[in-house]
DNA sequence: AATCGAGTTTAGTTTGGCTTAAATTTGGCT
DNA sequence: AGCCAAATTTAAGCCAAACTAAACTCGATT
């Protein structure tokens, strides 16, 4: 009985005890808080799905009573492994959806993530492979970002901030790590975007702007929290 | 005031007092049923929608008390104007996709209608226009379904049912009107779908088969049932 | 005219996901 | 050691959307 379920479980890959898009954004909101920090806190979950934290609270503890996440009273959330299955499952969808979206649709890569967002509990395993094919299985979402395979596992790659690099020293824009869409359309706008290439001439002191050059010779200005956003690979 | 908001609503085409996927597939469901027999009971409401007629019943006054349908007691219920409108923009949506799950992502005919469904609630208008023009404006749904227009007006045509036709007529097929995916299968692996021509070769009595010709010679042997969903243009 | 069954509505309850307001816990600071 | 502010949980209640069970309406039939 229970080991013809389990079987079946494995079989489907997903277990997934109906979990309706609520479970799945709580879930894919404490992966993302939790890469950060370790752990998700009551108040940033909260704050990431627009409730207020008593809300989250009540529905973190249904979480750990289905068994996705392991929370510590007082202490944050962690996910289980069968969570974090789930959630990788849904950030795979929210990639895929933003680079289909994108390069098959047309749509703005600063318009992307909010859609994206909207249809990434609806959509099924077919449409997903489907996507993953038409983009010839994309490794990144058009911001950059990793897209985790159907097995759950992220691409290992090299990237590193770009103001981690010594001055001068030329790279290949790999990431842009943000989702505030007025400051995706404002970097887009001035050409800087996952593929493009650039070195550091100048940071300023005190916090000040960081002057970017690229490969075509173009000069770019940025503040420092618009640059620290950039993730690059040296050349 | 109150003709500022009534600018606004004119402008944005919809006013759709925050509607949710369960009123729009009330009111979608409401439309459908509503084609055939003039109004909409509660009981082939309800059976549509999976949900008992008491709780359709609640559901119906509900939309009633915002506008959207008008209601007689024990009577059944009609759409009003402003119901019919979004009514229509989900229809229109739903077929779309069809067309783009479809003609764009290779899905099989008959699952698109599933999928269209589940999806038909939580696109935005940009994601329907930007289908629209991939699509190049169509008028009508893989399985021949018409598509409304963003103003809400169907398309004009001339379907007849393929069994009112005097027998060896040439025809179009325009339309597979079930939406029954095991029946639409079973019709596309004989090669019947929109596009195909054909003529009646045999009716046999007593709701016996219905004997079809294509005009790439085949024949083809129904039963009356599914005979009776063909929808065709006379050559 | 009275009756009956199908269809429909109402009454009462449940569930999920939230809210505000009131405890409670925690870690840091005097 | 004791206290405080912030974070967190609990308590109580709201709302949408469903359910079951019971009551009601309608029209058709006797
Ligand atoms: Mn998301
Ligand atoms: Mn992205
Ligand atoms: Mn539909
Ligand atoms: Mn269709």
């Amino acid at each position: 009985m229970g080991s013809a379920k389990k079987l079946a479980e494995r079989a489907h890959q997903e277990p997934d005890l109906n979990l309706n898009d609520t479970a799945l954004h709580y879930l894919d909101t404490i992966y993302r808080l939790s890469e950060r920090h370790g752990s998700a806190s009551t108040t940033e979950i909260a704050a990431q799905l627009g409730v207020t934290p008593s809300g989250a609270s009540i529905m973190l503890k249904r979480l750990a009573e289905r068994g996705l996440v392991q929370l510590t009273p007082y202490r944050g959330a962690v996910l289980t492994e069968h969570g974090r299955r789930i959630a990788l499952r849904t950030i795979r969808r929210h990639r895929l959806l933003e680079a289909f979206l994108y390069h098959v649709m047309g749509f703005a890569w600063h318009e992307v993530d909010e859609h994206a967002h909207a249809l990434e509990t609806v959509i099924n395993e077919r449409f997903e492979d489907r996507m993953d094919e038409m983009l010839g299985h994309p490794l990144r979402c058009p911001h950059g970002h990793l897209i985790p395979s159907k097995t759950g596992e992220m691409p290992v790659v090299n990237d590193v901030p770009l103001l981690s690099l010594p001055l001068h020293t030329r790279s290949v824009v790999r990431c842009i790590d943000t989702s505030r869409d007025d400051w995706l359309e404002y970097l887009g706008a001035q050409g800087l975007m996952p593929g493009c290439q650039l070195q550091v001439v100048e940071v300023a002191p005190y916090n000040g702007p960081v002057t970017l050059r690229t490969d075509a010779g173009e000069t770019i200005s940025l503040g420092r929290n618009m640059a620290e956003l950039i993730l690059v690979e040296p050349l």
